[in-house]
DNA sequence: AAAAGCATAAATGTATACATGAGCCTGTCA
DNA sequence: TGACAGGCTCATGTATACATTTATGCTTTT
């Protein structure tokens, strides 16, 4: 098991900076983080690279680092963002054509995703880490590294991931038929990558990505009181 | 200035990487490159740590780093995302407007771009310059903070920068008539915007990026000569 | 002879001490 | 009273010493 300080360091700070213990803006220090921590200055330096790389923290003027701030449209580009790249993915897969063998793999998360919004057998925590998975592997699809380190640093600020809003849905009225929306979609990428048409698959990608802007949009002026249920949302300044 | 050890020591290990002085896949070790560059591990470690952000570098299992190899395929694919980023820069700035400040300043570009490739006043490094400065431009255009730090990371890769081919396609017949070519597509990228066309400067955005994959494949296939002039194809191995 | 385990050496990970530089406060001079 | 200069302080940048882990090779045992 990797249990390196440093790495520890990173989740650490990451948790804090997400759970709103580090207000966006704040100034981080060294040497007061390090004492916090019970560990060195010299992890907790690397895990502030890291984190800057995360898109978590940006330098500041004559060096160090601050927490982050994003506004709403950060977000809404950074969920845009996303769903380019795994449009790229499935518009790239459709036109390279996937093995049966991929195909059938993805085919059996449809059907296992399936299984969990079915209200007969409804799963929410099955759906979210079937969702996770299922994006997982579009991105993997086209047979890529490139791509998939891209979209996978595309999902890294939190509020960008596609399972970012999946927690808060669950409060919200119409949830169970956006998840019925959002499985159709899933289906017609699939469908679409299998029949060769890379428009329509790019097309599709992107517009489920999008599903997220709405949800966005729900949380940040309909209801506030889920902002603490999507991740990093509290980064948000106006 | 900012001339810190650290970063004196990213641009000389970029350097050599590109050149060829440490080949693809070779390991990297902290303390024979601190004794190489006179300075101590320690802004060799975070140099090796922004090299690999920067994807010239690989984490090696166990930790360590070595030179990233590449294949043909990889750089078709970094080309082909930058190609994706920049038509989505295209396509935001259509369908977000812009101002006409920002458009002329685009248009200004073309002009200059005009000039540089006309016969008459030919200049090639003007060209180069100013294209640099159009793709710049072009990734702001849309006010996306988030779309444009994606965009530059797309171009770290050196062989999938704007201007990567630009110094071999001197050397190749038809070098001229591919200058003209993309120039004409800078014009209906800007066109497009001007006209809310987002499909249409995605597209052409797309298009004019993969012109650099044609320009690959002549110099991976018809005239490896040329390879020295393509910043970082020495990375490509088969 | 082959495989497993231990020992050893070398590399990375971590801690700490030292150097440097930027920001700020104060005091003095115009 | 305002502005500039000088020094002080604190945070980051750098060097080095120490700890830990990993890989390799040799020995031993089956």
């Amino acid at each position: 098991m990797e249990t390196g300080r440093s790495t520890r360091a990173v989740m650490a700070l990451r948790d804090r900076i997400l759970a709103g213990a580090l207000p966006p803006g704040e100034r981080l220090f060294e040497v007061a983080l390090a004492e916090e921590l019970g560990i060195s200055r010299t992890p907790v330096r690397s895990a502030l690279a890291a984190l800057e790389q995360e898109g978590l923290l940006e330098r500041q003027h004559g060096g160090g680092y601050a927490v982050r701030c994003f506004s709403f449209q950060d977000v809404a580009d950074a969920i845009e963002l996303r769903g380019v790249l795994e449009g790229t993915a499935a518009r790239l897969a459709a036109e390279r054509g996937v093995t049966s063998r991929d195909l059938d793999a993805m085919r059996r998360l449809l059907a296992a995703l399936d299984r969990a919004v079915d209200p007969e057998s409804y799963d929410f925590a099955s759906y979210q880490s079937l969702n996770a998975e299922f994006h997982e592997a579009l991105a993997a699809l086209p047979g890529s590294q490139i791509l998939r380190a891209e979209i996978s640093r595309a999902g890294r600020l939190p509020f960008a991931s596609a399972s970012a809003f999946l927690q808060s849905q669950q409060a919200v009225p119409a949830f169970h038929r956006s998840l019925i929306a959002a499985q159709a979609q899933h289906h017609s990428i699939v469908e679409a990558i299998a029949a060769r048409e890379g428009a329509r698959a790019e097309a599709v990608a992107r517009e489920h990505a999008r599903q997220a802007r709405g949800n966005l949009r729900y949380v940040m002026f309909k209801d506030r009181s889920l902002i603490d249920q999507v991740p990093g949302l509290s980064l948000v300044v106006e």
